[in-house]
RNA sequence: GGAGAGGUACCCGAGUGGCCAAAGGGGGCAGACUGUAAAUCUGCUGGCGCUGCCUACGGAGGUUCGAAUCCUCCCCUCUCCA
């Protein structure tokens, strides 16, 4: 820690979207600074989407930026809420995680995370280890310390309250087991997207009534997703995930608006602020191609999770195939096997995968979205004769290569 | 416990006996155009043995030639009262 408080400060603020408050980190930085302790730096992931997306990394950036500050990042993984299983509201029940699921998926993050922090120093902890041994009369002195009036400031309980919608008691819990996590952890900043300030205030809450010093809150924004409209979530498939290969990362970014990709510069790229306001200003002017910005972006995306070459490789796949209209290296190889002499088009489409149902293979036909051996096909009734290979397109980016074999 | 409102396709949301596989919007997919899987425009968007058939409007029965729409019971949500 040899960062004076002010450099600290500005790389901490860089994209936040709130900080309760300034003055409380910053004389916490001073009494870091002075005893030499690092501050206890606590976010929490909740176990039951075990994989992560672009909008979990902007969280992530930020607790690399307290890592690299000096800082002890602490990992919390919700698996004693996971296990109790999803509030209400869906309609569909949701099986509870198991031991088993919740030790997968907490492995699952663990290799995630550390694409972007350090492993070394990062310590990973599971609110179970002190939640399972809370007895149900430690619980409700918890729940003692709060109303539901206050309960009821929060912005989604309050909207489905006034909307007549349903809230379970148990979501009140969740707030609650939260806070008391920071209490459990003694955290002096807990990092939380906007949605989550609720939560950690009443984290702060609990600490003064235990006894400790309040957390300092910051709130990162929420990144919009692939839509540009609601928050990036799994569930709504708007989502770029880490995991996912270079060229869908890559694929996925250049499909945002233009609007958005301004957005995501913002709060993904590794721009420092005046690198990023001259970009904003270029872009405004007409300076900065969009389109060259947006592939500069993806790159450095798929870079940060799949390195420098698989970045470049996917930029010039993605040109080959939109801008030259050319095919991609390393198609799928499918062999379907046939009873008879030839097949189908429609059934062919279904029986590789390449669409779910015969009806929309139909469509995608009808529509002029199939093409085969690159000449387009409009036939629902054609058929292919078998014994041979077939180079399939479907829409502009499903390609596989299809070997029709005949047992008689 | 009593009174009332409601549960429609991926989501929101119209529809109160046949013209309803169900308006409209969102999302998604395809095509055209292009600077990209931007924007814009157009079409499509339950399944299948596809000019027809099957499944579908919370669940189970019933009335009817015919039901998302009417009746009975059940499940779930909300509001007010206790």
């Amino acid at each position: 820690m040899t960062r004076d408080i002010s450099s600290q400060l500005s790389v901490i603020k860089r994209g936040i979207a709130e900080l309760i408050s300034e003055e409380e980190l910053s004389n916490k930085l001073k009494k870091s600074l002075k005893t030499g302790k690092p501050l206890r730096i606590k976010a929490g992931f909740d176990p039951t989407a075990p994989d992560l997306h672009l909008g979990h990394t902007v969280l992530i950036q930020k607790l690399k930026q307290f890592q690299e500050l000096g800082h002890h990042i602490i990992f919390l993984i919700g698996d004693f809420t996971g296990m109790i299983g999803d509030p209400a509201g869906k309609s569909e029940t949701r099986k509870p995680l198991t031991n088993e699921d919740v030790a997968k998926n907490a492995e699952t993050y663990r290799a995630q995370i550390f694409k972007i922090l350090d492993e070394k120093k990062t310590e990973i902890v599971f609110n179970s280890q002190w939640m399972n041994i809370l007895s149900v009369s430690d619980l409700i002195i918890l729940a003692s310390k709060y109303t539901v009036a206050r309960m009821l400031e929060r912005d989604d309980f309050k909207k489905r309250y006034t909307g007549n919608r349903p809230i379970a008691i148990h979501e009140f819990l969740y707030p609650l087991i939260q806070g008391y996590d920071s209490v459990i952890l003694n955290a002096d900043v807990e990092l939380g997207g906007t949605d989550q300030k609720f939560n950690l205030l009443v984290g702060r809450e609990l600490q003064r009534d235990f006894g400790q010093e309040p957390q300092v809150v910051m709130t990162m924004p929420l990144l919009e997703g692939l839509d540009g409209m609601q928050k990036m979530s799994k569930s709504l498939g708007n989502y770029v995930g880490i995991t996912e290969s270079p060229r869908e990362i890559f694929g996925k970014i250049m499909s945002i608006s233009d609007e958005l990709m301004v957005r995501y510069y913002e709060l993904l790229s590794s721009l420092s602020n005046t690198e990023f306001e001259s970009l904003k200003n270029g872009f405004k002017k007409g300076a900065v191609h969009p389109r060259e910005a947006k592939a500069n972006l993806a790159k450095e995306i798929v870079a940060r999770f799949h390195g420098n070459d698989s970045a470049i490789k996917a930029a010039s796949e993605f040109d080959k195939i939109f801008k030259s209209k050319g095919i991609p290296e390393n198609i799928e190889e499918k062999t379907i096997t046939i009873h008879t002499q030839d097949i189908g088009i429609i059934d062919l489409l279904k029986s590789a995968s390449l669409t779910p149902s015969t009806s929309e293979a139909r469509r995608l036909v009808q529509q002029g979205g199939v093409n085969i051996d690159g000449q387009r096909v409009f036939d629902i009734n054609l058929r292919l004769a078998a014994n041979r290979d077939y180079l399939l397109q479907v829409g502009k980016r499903r390609f596989a290569k299809v070997s029709i074999k005949n047992i008689l």
